[in-house]
DNA sequence: CCAAAAGTGTTGTTCTTACACCCATGT
DNA sequence: ACATGGGTGTAAGAACAACACTTTTGG
């Protein structure tokens, strides 16, 4: 964006406005859909910033003098899990970045992000969040690996296949993958069914 | 509340605008001092609100035309854990209700507070939240009793002595309480330093 | 001495952790 | 035939779940 002389290109999360007739929930899901082709998509409310000193630095005031916006703005902040493989990016001015190399970011959207991630990576061990970021059927390395890059840790292949497999939401399929790897890769399904009839006695705490 | 021949007394979550010139941790603290006497409290964030048809029933539309306030409110909730022998009630028109004897609420406040709710009980099973509910120090009998209140659940008194006295972070004194009931009951506190060294290795997930 | 809450043990089963090599296939 | 990712087993220790009675005190 060009103010006269002073170029700003600081990049943002994607985000508008809410408009006066759509929920909150229907604002993420429009502004995703404005960026990205995809029939759907879990999406999840993580957090609403709204300090009032969350624009601070010059190019950011500067922004919303030009632009004669109320620098007072609650942000409301939905995460979103993308199947890599299921969706395409509709505008040239949009960027994936991984979480460990972000660019430097205007506002407060440094904070936004590591908030994010990090709701995420608690949230990603207690509920079944991890079948959004894998095609339907999978395979457990790729399940794995999931984990492994949302929690940025690594695991022992074996143990995590016991504990896996002890689940009776994780379905064996009579079908394996081939071409990807060079040995075929049994596949499995989650099943939300029967994950519901048995989240009900978890009570496990950890605390 | 009198407007002309109409009176709405609804109940209500107690809440206000957020101030120019204060976060909204700031503005949840100040809400919470308004009404009761305390030191500190553990306050968080849980969800914002901000559905356009959030006020839908007529006694509600009435109350906002009168005051010509602009029916698009975005509310963005706070639980606060408070322990019951360490606060007073500063306000006459406050009341306590047990969260499964609510009366009715205006707004959307019924579903706001489920919403707190069914938050606060994931949360205590993750983090350690259920000590902002105790004395610093308590029995053992106490904290089951906190989570069977919060959880809505019986536990086994053995089994859950076994797992509690497992953690590190949940000390043994050198004292006991008396008066209190008949036979003496052994004191603990909650270790926040040991806690956090081990909950790093934390990373059982249960999805 | 009795009412009331505090506190205790065992067993069978399941889960966790640590650790290193063979398998099936495509090229 | 070899490179590549897929897949496997065991043993020791820890945690879990189910289950009923004894202890200590105040009144």
């Amino acid at each position: 964006m060009n103010l006269g002389e002073t170029t700003i290109d600081d990049w943002m999360i994607t985000g508008d406005y809410v408009q006066k007739s759509e929920t909150l929930r229907e604002a993420a899901k429009r502004i995703l859909k404005r960026y990205v082709i995809l029939t759907q998509a879990y999406q999840e409310q993580f957090n609403a910033f709204g300090d009032p000193d969350r624009i601070k630095n010059e190019k950011d005031l500067l922004w919303m003098q030009k632009l004669d916006v109320n620098p007072r703005i609650l942000s409301v902040g939905y995460i979103s899990l993308l199947t890599a493989n299921l969706f395409e990016i509709n505008d040239e001015n949009l960027e994936w970045f991984p979480i460990h190399q972000l660019p430097e970011l205007g506002f407060d959207h440094t904070d936004i992000i590591k908030n994010a991630y990090e709701y995420l990576q608690k949230k990603v061990l207690i509920e079944p969040l991890i079948f959004e970021l894998l095609p339907d059927k999978f395979t457990l390395n790729e399940l794995q690996i999931a984990f492994e890059a949302i929690l940025d840790i690594k695991m022992d292949n074996r143990n995590f296949r016991k504990k896996v497999l002890r689940k009776k939401y994780i379905v064996l399929l009579d079908e394996k993958r081939k071409g990807n790897s060079k040995k075929p890769a049994q596949l499995y399904i989650f099943s939300k069914d029967i994950y519901n009839k048995i989240v009900e006695k978890h009570q496990l705490f950890i605390f």
